[in-house]
DNA sequence: AAATTTGTTAAGAAAAAACTTAATGTTTTT
DNA sequence: AAAAACATTAAGTTTTTTCTTAACAAATTT
């Protein structure tokens, strides 16, 4: 009779983990992050540490397949490697702190599309100037280039403000402006 | 002497353009939209308007494809049909404003992450608490029940802070906080 | 209302991504 | 230093995605 219930509570909590992984995974999916690799970091959200093995016994799937979905949630900034005492494998953890996730994630991504539009713009306008001050080119042309430029600077701002989102996320003034409630 | 100079040119217009529409798709890419949705966005951002015929014509696609493409830029609220008179073909515009584009973009996902999380952790944590009352189960369960219960407890002040943030972006508070630097 | 133009859906082909097994490399232990 | 344990890379397969052509549906013009 206990065992009965025992088994069923085991079940209850097991789904219980599982919508949440699903939906973590889920929502990952809408930041680019694939299916799987949501999957991983949702069931290791659930975990203290995960070794390699410990993983693809949990998600059912190969070794390697663990091996390149940790690392690319480690490219993410995501999940860490860590050191578990009593084996030699690697451990992982991940990041369990949502405002964690929330910087290291965003965070890594602002700055890199600020970086790579900036130079490109950069480089383009370069190039636009060049045709702007050329001898004979039809002014059409000239207009044409100087419209493109003043676009392209007009996009500057926001790669600015990007940056300086993530500045504010990284040394917590956000947090100040904008605190996290603390529901009871 | 002048023709050839003008075609170095358009040229380089063409080439400056170029650069630019792929590493807004490149930058795109880094939050799940596909290379080819972002590189129709890019190109959108250069014209004023666009029908599917010179979405297909600009980037030497099917039409279908167009038609999908600018479907999904849609959804992700980033593109808007409009009205050209002249023509009966439908009008598409990519939204210029990259302020628009990160409120647009970002908030719809952020608001769909919480709800979805949310919700899941709502359903899990009712059938978690089934375990933790229900008669016959052992006490190391219903502890296990208890921690799970906790640690989801413990996210919800995220979401509802994701959900702070959406609100700040959209009533523009998070603009006085942080202002744009306009630079000149 | 018929014909034409435009857009979308459906079906199939091509390309890309994600997994698995097998091989190789690397680290740790003995 | 050799062996064992583990992780990663490589090669090949399967699955998924994305694209194209073809068929269909909807709307506009004549």
């Amino acid at each position: 009779m206990t065992d009965k219930k025992n088994e069923e509570a085991k079940a209850s909590i097991e789904d219980a983990k599982a919508r949440v992984i699903d939906s973590i995974a889920e929502t990952m999916d809408l930041y680019g992050v694939t299916r799987s690799a949501g999957t991983l970091y949702g069931t290791m959200y659930f975990e203290k540490d995960m070794t390699l093995d410990e993983m693809r016994e949990k998600l059912g799937m190969s070794k390697p397949s663990m091996s390149t979905g940790v690392k690319k949630l480690e490219d993410y900034n995501i999940v860490k490697k860590t050191f578990r005492k009593g084996t030699r494998k690697h451990t992982f953890v991940a990041e369990k702190d949502f405002f964690r996730f929330f910087e290291n994630y965003f965070t890594k991504k602002w700055i890199r599309e600020a970086k790579i539009n900036l130079e490109a713009i950069e480089q383009s306008q370069k190039e636009l100037i060049r045709v702007i001050e050329s001898e004979n080119v039809e002014d059409d042309l000239k207009q044409e280039a100087e419209e493109y430029f003043q676009q392209m600077e007009a996009s500057k701002p926001y790669y600015h403000w990007l940056q300086k989102l993530v500045a504010a996320i990284e040394n917590g003034d956000l947090f100040d402006y904008l605190p996290v409630d603390q529901e009871e």
